[in-house]
RNA sequence: GCCGGAGUAGCUCAGUGGUAGAGCACUGCUCUGAAAAAGCAGUGGUCGAAGGUCCGAUUCCUUUCUCCGGCA
């Protein structure tokens, strides 16, 4: 008998939480979260992160591992990742990995080989102060074949590539997919795009009622700069732009609903690439495709 | 009522005597250690209305309507 997980993704504010407590109190499942900010610590209201109440007991994996004045990035991920899915197994429990951070699940679901460069920040400093047409020409002279299908516009994309090239003097593999350990269930949760739009207005103004504002105040305090907030993005952004004074309480809500908005359907751009997923209406759909699966 | 200013894309506005652009919104997309990040593409307007001048008006002129200031 193969090892089985089981995958819950979907755009943000779509239920992905309630539906993995049902499922894993179901099925004797623990859940991997698949998040790329609910992984830092003191980022909980603004992340939306689980409480310990709405666990129900529920062991949860893979959130506050990393301080946020820290980076965190998916090889790292995928390392914790895979080792709390084998603690799983070990227990004899289905590892749930639930989540809206398409990559963060490709890289368990596909199990993909991460280049063995790590990233060098000072090396990238020094790149990002170059203009990016001069920092293509460089890649197209040191790697051609991964110039040719970079996206020559995105710096970052860009600068990475140099920096494997750079550092690990030849050009960049093929991205390999190893054959996964596990046989996998992906389950998509999806909503009406207008209904999306007012779960994340609804999800907004409750968090701010809960005390977002004052999370983010303490995280300052904690020494997290307004910089590497306002990379966190969303709710992180826009409030640290908001405490410091470039933008009014109106002008923040407007555009957290419209990141959140755009956010949600980023999400679904990359999702939908994938023809395995199994998009659900109901709980009730998905205890189906579960009980069938294991 | 009088005097100014403004009416151009869903919104905020640029612009020109030869039938129009930007940012945002909207739609679609990309993704090899920042992924809530970082990028790309596309749709969209009888230029407030009616007359006039002109080969030709969104642009100039007249009238009209609406909005915003100021004065009564």
């Amino acid at each position: 008998m193969s090892k089985k997980i089981i995958v819950i993704l979907g755009p943000t504010a779509s239920g992905k939480t309630g539906l993995s407590i049902k499922l894993s109190k179901k099925f004797k499942g623990e859940v991997v979260s698949a998040d790329s900010r609910q992984v830092y610590k003191g980022m909980d209201i603004g992340t939306g992160k689980i409480t310990k109440k709405e666990t129900q007991g529920i062991p949860h994996y893979l959130l506050d591992v990393a301080d946020p004045k820290k980076r965190f990035d998916v090889a790292q991920y995928k390392i914790l990742a895979d080792k709390a899915i084998e603690k799983i197994f070990n227990k004899g429990k289905i590892p749930f990995l639930v989540g809206g951070t398409g990559f963060y699940i490709q890289s368990i679901v596909d199990n993909i080989q991460i280049l063995n460069v790590k990233p060098d920040w000072k090396l990238r400093e020094k790149l990002e102060k170059k203009p990016l047409p001069e920092l293509y020409r460089m890649l197209a002279k040191l790697d051609p074949a991964r110039a040719h299908n970079i996206d020559k516009n995105n710096p970052r994309r860009v600068i990475r590539a140099l920096e494997i090239v750079l550092k690990s003097k030849r050009p960049i593999m093929p991205l390999i997919k190893n054959k996964p350990a596990f046989e996998v269930l992906l389950i998509g949760v999806k909503r009406p795009k207008k209904e999306l739009k007012k779960l994340i207005e609804k999800r907004l103004l409750k968090r701010l009622d809960e005390g977002m504002i004052s999370e983010i105040k303490k995280l300052h305090k904690s020494g997290v700069s307004w910089k590497r907030l306002e990379e966190f993005g969303l709710e992180y952004r826009y409030v640290a732009q908001y405490l410091q004074n470039k933008l009014s309480y109106g002008q923040m809500v407007w555009h957290l609903q419209k990141a959140t908005e755009h956010y949600a359907k980023r999400q679904m751009t990359w999702f939908k690439r994938d023809k395995r997923i199994k998009w659900i209406k109901d709980t009730k759909q998905a205890e189906k495709l579960v009980k069938k699966f294991l």
